[in-house]
DNA sequence: ATAGGGTTAG
């Protein structure tokens, strides 16, 4: 090796893109040296570990060494087992201890163990565990704690805390492993008490604590936790951040993160993306825009997964345009997240078919799409009435790209159908399904049936639904709205007597609207306080100027409601996005959008008044619904009314 | 030990 050699690799730790990683390959070639082993075998840790979304580069560079050794077969196990197809890992150890001279070591039975364990196959780790055996390796410290994570993971603690047991000196890992193994099976108190036995416990001992109580929704112990710690470290931080925003406590996420800035600590990719994700969920546009700001300030745009995270973020806060920008950005370094996220974005904003165009560009880039494209796609298909081309992708998607349809794929298929008004069509294809149909695949066709008013329908898979996920108040809510679409006032109210007699609470809609740097939150039928009073003083004045000048007649149908004519209307005028977009205009100076979310879907005759309110107020009001955008402006909306 | 895209509904 010459002189130049060492400096050579040593850049290989500075580069942080797969673009600069192929110079430095293209470099290593014209000088002959891509077949040495060790460099060879560095050349392939850094594309198949360090760098992410490199794992094809990874197999191809691993193709072209003629000889390769037992390092270079365990490092592209352990990048294989980490991606999202661990079975190409353990097809890679079967031809490793096939057609290779050398025979596994300890390493090899730690990475393969590892992709058993994302696997969750009990069967392969069972079978790895037997031939670990063989090779006198069970008993090896790194491949047992392995195996506690494997079978953590594969949801049986006990063999788990057998295979801790049987360890003659466990260290802090291996007692990490088996409390982390507890929390996998739901075992909190037993993860507890493993954790008071601990004889050291090292930081990340605390922080397998933090995710274990954050991930089973025990927010408050892990802030006791959190608390107690005697150290911290960014993986702290994050897990708690993190742990608040997919927990729905974004407030409280916002605050970890700027008490993290506040004592002094870099925020990192994982923490930037969790508080962002919070962003996105609650439609905080302006704290997103700040953290933009932040991330180019600080030299971290150059991330691919906080820009994924912050194109998210824009499209979910309304704002598509940004979110475009930030893809374009990222032009090279693109990853299927980035593809998919922009395509959500396209198809949330009523867009379906740019949705599509991107999924071809996605194509033409050489990106293969996965599972979750496919959902996307679907979704987007559904959502603008593409029923014949969502038909095609659900067929081609098992045909040309070998992807397997899981349930959520089967459910944007009834979605597909039934929202189109084909509820027959729906409903066979329910019946034909192969895998066992879940209350969501029901309540999906119940949502058609609530739609287009197909009674009949709607209470016999009411009756499946009874079955499956009883006392659900939603479903009564839909089959209510199916009677009121037709028109059947007895029907709804009896359900409605049903529903009180059982004490089945009605989730409660909301509506949040910022004005002024203050969020507002409105609630149907919530308690008066000044600003509602605000509010429906404004929204009667509306109402009756869109009578006056845009003809309004309110709808009923999709109100869940009975009996006196003026009654219903009432419950109508009072839905909670009515409320904050009358509060918008009572307050946002002329100009501005009024950007609304809601926690639930938006009604006919909400989205109704929504379009009159634009046109005669010459406002654009911007909608996030449950599940998609309404831009609305000058009497349009941008779903073309289907939604 | 932590992270980014995900079907329905109230």
């Amino acid at each position: 090796m010459s002189q130049t050699e060492p400096r050579r690799l040593s850049l290989l730790n500075v580069c942080k893109t797969l673009t600069s990683l192929k110079q430095i390959h293209a470099n290593l070639v014209k000088l002959g040296l891509e077949t040495d082993l060790f460099i060879a075998g560095k050349l392939l840790h850094h594309c198949a570990i360090s760098l992410s979304d490199s794992l094809d580069y990874a197999c191809r560079l691993f193709r072209y060494t003629p000889n390769p050794d037992v390092f270079m077969h365990n490092t592209l196990i352990r990048g294989l087992a980490e991606s999202d197809r661990p079975e190409n890992s353990v097809l890679k150890f079967i031809q490793m201890r096939r057609n290779s001279f050398s025979s596994p070591d300890s390493f090899s039975f730690a990475f393969i163990l590892k992709a058993a364990a994302n696997l969750r196959s009990m069967r392969a780790g069972i079978q790895l565990h037997c031939q670990a055996l063989v090779h006198g390796l069970d008993t090896h410290l790194f491949v047992g704690t392995t195996l506690i994570s494997m079978y953590g993971e594969c949801g049986s603690v006990a063999s788990a805390r057998k295979v801790f047991d049987e360890m003659r000196e466990p260290n802090a890992v291996a007692w990490n492993a088996v409390v982390t193994a507890c929390f996998r099976g739901v075992d909190l108190k037993g993860g507890r008490k493993m954790f008071d036995l601990m004889p050291v416990r090292n930081l990340t001992s605390w922080n397998v604590m933090l995710a274990g109580y954050t991930k089973a929704g025990e927010l408050e112990l892990a802030r006791e936790t959190f608390l107690e710690m005697p150290m911290k470290d960014d993986v702290s931080w994050s897990t708690m951040i993190v742990g608040f925003a997919h927990n729905g406590y974004f407030e409280e996420a916002f605050g970890l993160f700027r008490e993290l800035q506040r004592e002094g600590m870099r925020p990192n990719e994982t923490s930037l993306t969790g508080v962002l994700s919070a962003c996105a969920q609650a439609g905080a546009l302006e704290f997103g825009k700040i953290l933009h700001g932040f991330i180019e300030k600080s030299g971290l745009s150059w991330i691919v997964s906080v820009n994924n995270a912050l194109l998210d973020t824009y499209s979910k806060c309304g704002n598509v345009h940004m979110a475009r920008l930030v893809f374009e950005q990222i032009l090279k370094e693109r990853n299927i997240v980035s593809w998919t996220s922009m395509m959500a974005g396209l198809a949330m904003h009523g867009h379906g078919e740019e949705a599509i165009e991107l999924f071809h560009e996605m194509e033409e880039f050489g990106i293969r799409p996965d599972g979750i494209t496919f959902i996307l796609l679907l979704y987007a298909c559904s959502h603008a009435g593409l029923v014949e081309q969502g038909c095609e992708f659900f067929y081609k998607m098992r045909a040309m790209y070998n992807i397997e349809p899981s349930i959520e794929h089967y459910g944007c298929m009834v979605d597909l159908y039934g929202r189109a008004g084909q509820l027959q069509k729906a409903y066979e294809f329910v019946f034909q399904m192969p895998i066992p149909r879940t209350a969501i695949i029901w309540r999906t066709l119940l949502g058609a049936c609530s739609i287009h008013g197909d009674v009949k329908l709607a209470e016999y898979v009411t009756e499946r639904l009874s079955e499956l996920d009883p006392n659900n108040s939603g479903d009564h809510v839909l089959l209510s709205n199916a009677y009121a679409v037709a028109g059947k006032w007895k029907d709804v109210a009896s359900v409605r007597r049903l529903m009180t007699d059982q004490r089945m609470t009605k989730t409660p809609g909301w509506s949040i609207i910022e004005v002024d740097k203050i969020i507002h939150t409105f609630m149907a039928g919530a308690k008066q306080d000044k600003i509602t009073e605000e509010a429906y003083k404004k929204l009667k004045e509306i109402i009756l100027r869109l009578r006056v000048e845009g003809g309004y007649v309110p709808e009923i149908g999709s109100v869940f409601h009975d009996i006196e004519e003026e009654e219903k209307e009432d419950s109508v005028s009072v839905h909670s996005e009515k409320l904050a977009v009358a509060f918008g205009i009572a307050r946002l100076c002329n100009g501005s959008t009024i950007r609304i979310v809601k926690n639930l879907r938006v009604c006919r005759d909400c989205h109704a008044v929504m379009k009159l309110i634009s046109q005669i107020y010459k406002v654009e009001i911007v909608v996030r619904d449950r599940s998609r955008f309404h831009s609305f402006k000058d009497g349009y909306c941008s779903c073309r009314d289907y939604w």
